[in-house]
DNA sequence: ATGTCAGGAATTTCCTGA
């Protein structure tokens, strides 16, 4: 089972690129991110006509997250992270499908840093520390993924000195993603790849993407039994290289029927 | 410091967020 993880950066504009690489990938399950898009303008019958499920939450020009599936039903468990009523940005969505509890998330970008965006990206982190303690300890497989806005180590960025002063590189956002990690979370690209340069955007100016100047902060976060299942990951890079497309390229992730034998937790 | 997008609001141009 493909499992696939895309920041498409608005789902109006970007339709015609995401259908392309759903024909393309073919992913089994999608969570998608900032659908930049109100609850009635997201476009639900060109994605069941690709033959996806679909369940979402929008909200009017910003944030905005998704769940697709073409292996069963979606059953919606979960809308809004726990931990603040109050906060009403569209950035967390969760389901149970095809025998797995997948997590759809799109972490505060936090820039300026500091400032009251960057204090909201740490409440926001912590929130979801405490959220993901609680899914860690299911049975069934776990994934919690999405756009993280955390540039995990210098491996992860093209320039390490370019992002001293950004919120993605800052040091309580790449230890509260370490956290996560303490937890017993594996990060799938990083756990299968452990010393490769893999990113998952590059801005749009400065020709980054020819260039190579990227980072990896698109993640796939396994639990236990969904890492014992994990048979290979990466990032698909061929989308970003096309017309009007995401800065974001699809992260993704290949669960196995049955456990892989030797698939440990790292050390 | 720069640079490029998307979408919404107001109209052809600016604003915010990223």
């Amino acid at each position: 089972m493909k499992i696939a993880t895309y920041n498409v950066n608005g789902i109006g504009g970007r339709l015609p690129v995401l259908l392309r690489w759903l024909a393309l990938a073919k992913p089994d399950i999608l969570c998608l991110q900032e659908l930049k898009a109100p609850q009635e303008k997201f476009p639900e019958n060109a994605i069941r006509d690709a033959g996806y499920d679909v369940i979402w939450h929008g909200e009017s020009r910003w944030n905005g997250v998704a769940i697709l599936s073409r292996v069963g039903d979606i059953h919606e468990t979960r809308r809004g992270l726990p931990g603040d009523p109050a906060d009403e940005q569209s950035r967390y969505i969760e389901a149970a499908v095809g025998g797995i509890l997948i997590a759809c998330i799109y972490l505060p970008n936090g820039n300026p840093w500091p400032g009251q965006k960057f204090e909201y990206k740490l409440k926001w982190m912590a929130r979801l520390d405490a959220h993901l303690k609680a899914l860690f300890d299911l049975e069934a497989p776990v994934i919690v993924c999405g756009d993280y806005n955390v540039i995990p180590a210098d491996l992860d960025v093209y320039k390490p000195e370019n992002w001293t002063k950004d919120a993605l590189f800052a040091p309580e956002a790449r230890a509260a993603y370490q956290g996560y990690l303490d937890q017993g979370w594996t990060d799938a690209i990083r756990t299968l790849h452990p010393g490769a340069r893999i990113y998952s955007f590059w801005a749009y100016w400065r020709r980054s993407f020819e260039r190579g100047a990227g980072i990896r902060i698109d993640h796939l976060l396994l639990n236990t039994a969904a890492r014992k299942r994990l048979s290979a990951a990466g990032v698909d890079t061929r989308p970003r290289g096309w017309e009007r497309s995401s800065d974001h390229a699809p992260a993704w992730i290949e669960l196995a029927d049955r456990p892989v034998r030797g698939r440990k937790a790292r050390p």
